[in-house]
DNA sequence: CTGTTAGCGCGTTCAT
DNA sequence: ATGAACGCGCTAACAG
């Protein structure tokens, strides 16, 4: 592997000169600059980028922690994030935390390790001790004691949506069906915005809000649906609780859309150009993950950001209610 | 951020035993090793990967370079790659080459670049000028002309079970419908298994196989089954394409799986524990992933390694076959 | 057993 | 405009 001496002794100057030729600081004369390029292609000289990282105390790379890249919303998120760090040079680094605090520790660390200049994280364990100020990190949905860059959707909103799509396909009595982390997180907004909106419109309702990890999900489900016979419109907190409802209803040959209709949340597609898999409230992941790149980024430059973004949600039609014509 | 001198200092000893503690290299004489350990734990020192990587000349990262994490089948993939890394204390960097040769060749020059140490890739562009046989690489499903690792499943077998299956399930005339690329790849063995098994069979198929990009692929689908009215059984490239085969059935009112059944390949699911989406021929992708890292890492190594590894297929009953009591 | 020292490849003064 | 020299933090070789 040629090195930036062997440039130098071929191009016969110094390696300053070589330098100065590859990061375009300083003044060339443009002869010499020529030289040093020619040199350059001869060697087929890469300029080594753990020097430059030793030297410079920035590695152009940031860790991207989720619980699972297998899953269609975070593969998607990942997919959108990587994008944008790649359009401002930057590398990606993944970790499926599979909710263990351990790995998202280890993680942490190593922007101390000067292997990551900075972290985006959907994380739900107990990070509090170590998410300071001063370590450059975003997270999705979730706050901490320290004050923490967060991007997150409208997810009161997403709840009141909900509700107003679901009466207006006519249902009568509505059900919320999630679970949540014990950790504070945005999305406990859905349930809010859901109640909020059912409180204003006189709306009946029952919930089920179970705390994760639940066991038996599906029992939980058929229970709530055996309790309250006349739900015939369901929130469901994400587009995959909306699957299992779906499986669900389909176990007590109740018809969806036709007993019952259901609204999930996320808006999640196997694939870039795919339908949604459920009627849904969508979050704009493009958005998020691109909030989350800049904000990320601008952290890392010492530059002040808003501690807190929320971005639009929106309905969008699918399998698992009326038309509306 | 404190350094080994810091640490040296405080602790009163030299910075080469320091890194003998820090690396259970030498013999360290146990008063000194807890002195040193608390020293690092007051400093609350964290070594550089920088400096460290300049002078080991690696990384313990390797790049995986897929199409786009968004695609259930890359993420699995995905998912276990970094999970088989994470037990060989290696990092992931992920790449969406977009199907873009250009992105494609800056994640090959990182590891000239020393930014990581080795590339496993889904890759289908033109790069056999830049994989070179002194080029840690491991391939997913393709060849190149240099001789490279090259991971995948039994693509030929996958397309005789299909056959057998449909058979098996009653379909009297058949039909195969894909796609492939420009470049070299296992996978169109399994239109080969499929022609080779129906042959012996004696049974009349007819045949859909664009290259990509296809455009109107839909259109092709349906002109497929307008032109062939009595295929009652379809052996599709991939599950994707039954999906999209599903939907042009389902436009021309016919019933699947009653009027026609559909195998399709690859065996994606949206998450690990949710069912297939289709009936299908699994590919083995934890497997598979675990190959990969195995052998990349063995590469690295400058160990020996086969070059070709064929892993075993299998076929899954999901909705769009009739069940078989 | 342990301290000292020479680079790893690069960016950056500081003279020239 | 450009060359020489220093040091980033670490490992390994050597001397004691």
């Amino acid at each position: 592997m040629a090195t930036m001496k062997d440039v130098a002794a071929l191009a016969r100057v110094g390696v300053g000169t070589v330098s100065r030729v590859l990061n375009d600081s300083g003044a060339v004369k443009e002869s010499t600059r020529r030289k040093v390029e020619a040199a350059m292609k001869e060697l087929n000289y890469i300029p080594n980028a753990y020097a430059r990282g030793l030297k410079m105390n920035k590695t152009n790379t940031i860790a991207l922690i989720i619980p699972t890249i297998w899953h269609p919303f975070f593969s998607e998120f990942a997919y959108y994030v990587e994008r944008n760090l790649s359009e401002h040079k930057y590398k990606m680094l993944l970790c499926n935390s599979d909710v263990s605090n351990e790995k998202e520790l280890e993680y942490i660390q190593m922007v101390q390790e000067n292997k990551v200049d900075g972290i985006i994280g959907i994380t739900y364990s107990d990070l509090d001790n170590f998410v300071s100020s001063h370590l450059p990190f975003v997270t999705i949905d979730r706050h901490f004691k320290e004050e923490t860059v967060c991007v997150t959707s409208d997810n009161f909103l997403a709840g009141r949506l909900a509700v107003e799509q679901l009466i207006e396909k006519g249902c009568k009595k509505l059900g919320y069906i999630g679970t949540h982390s014990r950790f504070p997180s945005e999305t406990t907004k859905r349930r809010d915005g859901f109640e909020d909106q059912a409180g204003r419109m006189e709306i009946p309702y029952a919930i089920f809000d179970g705390e994760d990890p639940v066991v038996a999900f599906k029992q939980e489900i058929r229970a709530f649906f055996e309790a309250n016979p006349d739900v015939d419109g369901v929130f469901a907190h994400t587009d995959f609780i909306a699957l299992d409802i779906l499986e669900v209803l389909d176990e007590m040959k109740r018809k969806v859309p036709e007993e019952v209709q259901i609204i999930g949340c996320d808006g999640i597609k196997m694939e870039a150009g795919r339908r949604q898999i459920v009627s849904t409230i969508r979050q704009p992941v493009d958005l998020m993950a691109k909030e989350a790149v800049e904000k990320i980024i601008q952290v890392i430059d010492g530059e002040p950001v808003k501690t807190k973004i929320v971005l639009p949600v929106q309905y969008v039609e699918g399998p698992t209610t009326k038309n509306s014509f």
